[in-house]
DNA sequence: CGACCTGTATGACGCGCGTCATACCCTCCG
DNA sequence: CGGAGGGTATGACGCGCGTCATACAGGTCG
């Protein structure tokens, strides 16, 4: 196997999705594809594309993004390392519904979608684990589902970044950090508000202390205070 | 094969997740699991309870509904004949983070989870017919979330319509029906708002024309006009 | 260096909607 | 038959938030 097969069977290793391969299957797999590189600002696809390819993400994040008849626009999922991107709709043969942007350097795994249904075909281990991250998306929408529901803005931006600090946030004494810089116009998409209620928020957490805005992230002294906001209660 | 047998297949082969499958294999799953009659009222399962069956409804819904912390509750999904009910619960070996309750007389299917997931193994069809259900789901709520984001009350009221519409709705030159009663409380618990705005919105339509609540469901007149009001815009 | 663009931030204003109160109707049960 | 409970409906009121306008800072480009 050669070097580059022998990298792409590293970084798959840390993907949930093949976590359950044994070392053979797993090379089997990244023989089958390939690496690709983008920077920040690039575009992997855009609505309408054709889904050709299962697209699983090894660095950096990347959005999904969708205009919303207003002019304006709604951030749907941002996916980070480990992630697959799009892979519904690949699974449906549909185009792509919304455009998928880098927001950082990006480093990706992509293998088409023949080659993926032939794997799947051959390998049970590979639907099982395609059906646990199917399950783990069903979950994470319905929580998020749950947390949208007809709240004020503050409280849905403190549900966001709850939700951030545990899937990536870092924890020690001081409080949490949560790595990942985000303007205030992907936060208002983020959560379905304007720019303006979303810059109110987080002025006002950053002069309270709250939440404190870095220039590559997050830092989050108390995170139960953070979470009294997120059920609705007043910020103290 | 006898006759108990002989109806569960029957019933199953509507199903979408087993549509895949053969005669001789739905047989055997029909086989394996069993009927269960429930009335309006009950309760499938509470919040907590342990997730043992894949259950599919056949006949009637099933609210799925959590409280809020202020004491209310939200419905997450109403399910009808052919869909799975709890589902990724199960899959997660998880106990059920909310109430399934029958909203009219239900028929279901069950089979227990250890012999669910035996099929799976041996059966790659239905794994197939798992992950189709899957991406449905997963569209779906996508869609939801879309339309959830940020909107007034009477746009989600109007998507909340014409999502029923798709789903089950009879269309004729006069309009389109919508079978199956929902008391006006269960209109704000399904969108996130309250009792009240969600008896003005509907009387306000009801006086307009736009939609009007039955004894047994809802009729829309002018769908399109209903769409108008989804996308924001004045009802005229 | 100036113009332009993007992003952060604030002010003022109007309105949709939640909250609380109240009234009425229908069904069920003792 | 009367009381209780659930559901539909309306009124009044306060406020969170979207909209529009404006200001400022920093980076990029000609």
């Amino acid at each position: 196997m050669d070097v580059k097969t022998d990298r792409i069977a590293l970084a798959l290793k840390t993907v949930p999705m093949f976590s359950g391969l044994k070392p053979e299957e797993i090379a089997m797999v990244a023989s089958l594809g390939m690496l690709a590189e983008h920077d920040g600002g690039d575009y992997l696809w855009r609505a309408g594309d054709e889904s050709t390819y299962l697209t699983v993400l090894l660095r950096g994040r990347v959005k999904v993004v969708k205009g919303t008849p207003d002019g304006g626009s709604m951030i749907l999922e941002i996916f980070g390392a480990g992630e697959p991107v799009g892979a519904l709709v690949m699974y449906n043969y549909m185009p792509y519904p919304a455009d998928a942007l880098c927001m950082e350097p990006v480093t990706l795994f992509k293998i088409h979608r023949r080659d993926f249904f032939d794997m799947l075909d051959h390998n049970p281990e590979i639907a099982r684990g395609l059906i646990r991250e199917l399950t783990r998306i069903v979950l994470t929408l319905t929580r998020k589902m749950e947390e949208m529901r007809g709240t004020r803005v503050e409280s849905r931006i403190a549900r966001l970044f709850l939700m951030f600090a545990r899937r990536t946030g870092k924890h020690d004494k001081s409080g949490t950090y949560i790595p990942g810089a985000l303007n205030r116009q992907e936060v208002a998409d983020l959560v379905g508000t304007t720019v303006e209620s979303a810059i109110r928020t987080l002025s006002r957490w950053g002069r309270s202390g709250l939440v404190r805005t870095d220039t590559d992230g997050f830092f989050i002294p108390d995170i139960e205070a953070l979470e009294r906001v997120a059920e609705g209660e007043d910020e103290t």
